[in-house]
DNA sequence: GTCGATGTTATCAA
DNA sequence: TTTGATAACATCGA
């Protein structure tokens, strides 16, 4: 679910609703997404405020007070809800802080690929999850972009979902931007001229800005912090839209799996060089 | 009931 | 180094 739109609608949620808040009591369901043991969770969480949320990739970035990290990635069906009032856990649920305020916060995860982690002020430098991610799409410039995107000879396609080489796009918006630029998803990256790579690069700016206007694209269960839909999914041209018109050409829009993921594209529009 | 698909990524093998 | 297959898991729909 959560790419680079839908988290950062989430992050700009966890502004409005928990920054500056103070952690109250922790209720806590072991499973694998939490990363550190119950204890030492509660220990080192009960007591102190969120002075700051950020995102890098598609990763969570609450600071605490006294310094430490909450890490948090929502894999494929992660979400973190706020609550105005208490309320009892639901299935799936695997963490509740409960503020001063009354008002709370849960990580929920049906398919548990997410991770939620407390990382000490002392090493966050070094965070593993963090200092292997690209940067980040809408920072780069076309040049560096440009540049970077040829060094690669594997596919354009994996070359957007690998986070080492940028870091927040995912299925969906791949599909997306490959469809705005009319790039075909299995071009060796090496072999796209720079302007085709110009192209791309600003299919990536529009195409996130976009998205993130329209608080992300729900699809099954993506909802932001306050229980909200996102609705970019209409916009969609290309991912989900198999057997449709391409709204550019008309042809239909062909589904291919390349390496194991979906890819939705215009035949017609998008050819392989 | 069964099968295949789903937004992610760590890990292993080639 | 890079790339592709697999697995982690629950749910939904054909």
């Amino acid at each position: 679910m959560p790419e680079l739109p839908e988290v950062e609608t989430i992050v700009r949620g966890l502004k409005r609703t928990v920054l500056g808040k103070k952690i109250k009591t922790i209720k806590i369901v072991p499973s694998r997404v939490l990363q550190n043991n119950p204890r030492y969770l509660k220990r080192n969480l009960t007591g102190l405020k969120i002075v700051s949320v950020k995102r890098r990739g598609k990763n969570i970035i609450l600071q605490l007070s006294g310094g430490n990290l909450l890490l948090i990635h929502l894999g494929m069906t992660g979400n973190l809800i706020y609550l105005k009032r208490p309320a009892p856990l639901k299935k799936h649920d695997h963490l509740n802080m409960e503020f001063s305020d009354k008002s709370q916060l849960r990580y929920n995860d049906p398919r548990k690929f997410g991770k939620f982690k407390l990382v000490k002020s002392s090493r966050k430098e070094n965070i593993e999850d963090l200092k292997s991610l690209g940067p980040e799409p809408l920072e780069i410039t076309e040049n560096d972009f440009v540049r970077l995107v040829q060094t690669r000879r594997g596919r354009i396609k994996s070359t957007l979902l690998n986070q080492k080489f940028i870091a927040g796009i995912g299925n969906i918006y791949a599909d997306e931007v490959l469809f705005e630029a009319k790039i075909h998803p299995e071009e060796r990256a090496c072999n796209l001229s720079s302007n085709r790579l110009k192209k791309l690069h600003q299919a990536i700016q529009k195409t996130l800005k976009k998205a993130i206007k329209a608080g992300g694209s729900s699809i099954d269960n993506y909802l932001d912090v306050e229980g909200k839909q996102g609705f970019f999914q209409f916009y969609h041209k290309a991912y989900g839209r198999e057997g449709k018109p391409c709204l550019r050409c008309g042809t239909k829009i062909k589904r291919i799996v390349v390496n194991q993921r979906s890819n939705y594209f215009c035949p017609k529009c998008q050819r392989k060089m």
